[in-house]
DNA sequence: TGATTAAATAATTTATTGATTGTTCAACAT
DNA sequence: ATGTTGAACAATCAATAAATTATTTAATCA
């Protein structure tokens, strides 16, 4: 009975910081703008987020998870292999950072944000990220493609080796086609040691997408 | 003639800035500081440097080459298989540059902002990074323990998948165990892959320094 | 009584001003 | 003529005041 009422203000509240933020940036987007949006007071606002850090909280957690419905999607696709998988994960993943990064430097700005005051939520994604991970190398263990005897641990590991190409801001100026490059060496270093030795001539050759 | 004087004074100006700097900081540092330390007038100084961040700029230098050439030294230590030595090589890497995180902040912070404004130093470093690294690769495949068709490429790709490790300040909530024990991780996945099938069984087991 | 507001309060940002520092260069010293 | 300085100039930083913004709360409204 509250709770659809209260969460339509909420989700209204986010909608119209979407919004603004995406227009003016984080900073620049007052909670009295934000109020006003929503044709409210401001301190109207302080009874549906404890603050304003909480509504960039509530944007950086749809982002979040945004990212992880297309990447499990796709890793949920059928008719690919392991490998092939693996390589369409990560370039998918570098591919929808760096255009944010490129087209809505405001929103991306939120994640960074988040990152810094929330680090646990940041920890949280990466933890998501990694277990579908492991999805894929679990997939491809029972495939006999793969050949790993801890697909966590594994998951864990190639999230480490590809952390320049999540957070490529922090690396490098490189252009989008020499990270891609770069990434595609590095899974098939990665790929040429968790093949399964029936697969071992095969799966580093294959075309990425 | 000429040349060993400015050599000298040249010389003489960087030992003075390596000491002030260290004490209270590149920023906090002044050219008349530096220039009353040396014996001289402000002025003086832009007859040697073109300007304050040169002079940083000669400082990281030699941080640099002072860092290549212990890893140089590793390189070519005897008795150690290239599997060890690539172990070696990173783990020692990350230990320098926690260490001087660390210990040496104000020394550090020479090297970060000769990053950010003299980008092509940084990739100069990192690229005799990779050249030592394409060396211990090199002695592997002769000696029979990789099987790595190009590696040259091999060691841009394993240095992309170490990034997280050479700039640790980036993730200065993680401990040095654990930067470690992932940095290990890696390795165990990327030796998988380049080891020569008659090494397969044995290398990614062995312990690390 | 619960929801909302407008004003008050606290915190942060911005603008302004003065101080400091990096750099240049005319003047001076050798 | 070459080397050096100290003052002038330009740029940046620090301190302070003013403005703005986030948040709280007493008062008002439905």
């Amino acid at each position: 009975m509250i709770m659809p009422v209260e969460t339509d203000i909420r989700t209204k509240i986010v909608a119209a910081a979407y919004k603004l933020i995406a227009r003016y940036g984080y900073g620049k987007t007052t909670m009295a703008d934000l109020a006003e949006a929503c044709g409210m007071s401001p301190g109207n606002l302080y009874r549906y987020f404890p603050g304003k850090l909480d509504i960039a909280e509530q944007l950086a957690l749809l982002a979040f998870e945004d990212e992880e419905n297309a990447l499990r999607e796709l890793v949920r696709r059928p008719g690919l292999s392991a490998s092939e998988k693996l390589k369409l994960f990560l370039c998918t993943q570098l591919r929808v950072t760096h255009a944010m990064l490129k087209d809505d430097a405001k929103i991306f700005e939120i994640a960074q944000i988040i990152s810094r005051e929330r680090p646990l939520l940041a920890n949280q994604n990466l933890a998501r990220i990694r277990a579908l991970l492991a999805e894929i190398l679990s997939a491809g263990n029972a495939a006999g493609e793969f050949d790993i005897p801890d697909v966590v641990s594994a998951a864990e590991m190639i999230q480490c080796a590809t952390m320049k190409f999540h957070y490529p801001q922090l690396f490098t100026r490189l252009a989008l086609e020499d990270l891609e490059r770069e990434l595609r060496g590095v899974l098939n270093l990665v790929l040429s040691g968790i093949c399964s030795k029936l697969h071992q001539s095969a799966s580093p050759d294959t075309q990425s997408a």
